[in-house]
DNA sequence: GCCGAAGGTGAGCGAGCGCTTAGCATGCCC
DNA sequence: GGGCATGCTAAGCGCTCGCTCACCTTCGGC
């Protein structure tokens, strides 16, 4: 975990990384805007304005509309590859670690919805060479679900038919609740965490 | 040229009930750039153009850009649901109306993974009317599948902690599909129906 | 052979888009 | 206190958008 980042209370802060503070808050406000209608449905003028500042600002911090969802959708990718690595290499069986894993990428997907919607839901915006990058985090952030799936089959902990199709359906599911997830409706993203875990390991055959 | 809505082999012929031909030659092209592109992307020009037709001719046929939209959004939820409702009230135990929903869901969201896209993916595009209408099926969707969880859990059949999440899952599981299935990949939409069909009975504990 | 309806086109309008530019305030170095 | 880099704004450019309008072609009915 970084330093600088951190509040007092030991949580990261998030886009903590974003600096100057005009820049940030400008990233901020396009991922409300991103989240809420869509890349392509959000104007320069809104993202300016939901940051309380005026069109022209937008291009002292960055050069163009899309290097703001580039620079969102690197450092989203970026958090969610963390989440899984940090569980993926954690102590215990390939149950716990699965178990660990979609709990947390879960909770991070229902927790920062707006985040996790642009995030998974923006990527053909991009450009050929900013798509490229980012999907090569994917394909990490696939490896690292089917290590743990792979770990539990050999083990003989799960009981797999299709490693390769059940690791992206686990994390296809996983994904797809930042599409549906209601902050407001009953359930807390740790409720879900949970929930989904149980799931998972019912899927893969661990219980 | 033919009109009829079945091909020889008995197959609905898709879209077969948007009259007249030009009618119909715009909507699919509009589903076409819709899935591309998404809905804010895709230009009047680019459907007119693919359609083989001038932009104002859209306009003879179809009042706005949204009520294209609309349109495609509200025969894909009704050919969702009628998916649906086929699996929910055919034969069987809740076991095998739970695996045939699943695979048949599944296999139109791979097999017409275009209009799936569409229809999943767009909502947010369409106004408050609109949209408020897609949402009634889709509470109706949601009830369907809920329904054959219901009877497993009722009938002994399915071992399931929270059937409204559970149902919230699967349903979210299929849908994705739409997301990320690959017409060149490896798999055919059957295989993924049987995989996914697999998967579910596994997470309602049939198996 | 004439007519109106239906279905199409080319040109273009008003609006809003992403983005640029000229110029203004502020704080820091000397 | 003058010079200048930095961060910002007001104004607006060039363009493309959704959509409209005046007009043209085709064709069945009589």
């Amino acid at each position: 975990m970084s330093t600088a980042e951190e509040t007092a209370a030991g949580e990261v802060e998030p886009w903590g990384e974003v600096t100057p503070d005009a820049a940030r808050r400008l990233l901020v406000a396009a991922v409300e805007a991103f989240a809420e209608r869509g890349y392509h449905a959000t104007t320069t003028r809104d993202i300016a304005g939901r940051a309380g500042m005026s069109p022209a600002a937008l291009y002292i911090h960055y050069k163009t509309k899309e290097e703001l969802l580039h620079r969102i959708s690197r450092i989203g990718h970026d958090k969610a590859l963390d989440i899984l690595r940090t569980a993926a290499r954690g102590e215990g069986g390939a149950k716990e670690r699965l178990a660990d894993a979609v709990s947390s990428f879960v909770r991070w997907h229902a927790g920062r919805r707006t985040t996790a919607r642009v995030v998974q839901y923006e990527l053909d915006a991009l450009g050929p060479e900013a798509r490229a990058e980012i999907l090569e985090l994917r394909r990490q952030v696939d490896a690292e679900v089917r290590g743990i799936v792979k770990d539990g089959v050999a083990s003989g902990e799960f009981d797999v038919l299709d490693v390769h199709a059940t690791t992206l359906a686990i994390l296809s599911l996983c994904i797809d609740v930042a599409r549906w997830f209601n902050v407001d409706g009953p359930r807390t993203p740790e409720e879900i965490g949970a929930l989904y875990a149980d799931l998972v390991l019912r899927m893969v055959g661990a219980e």
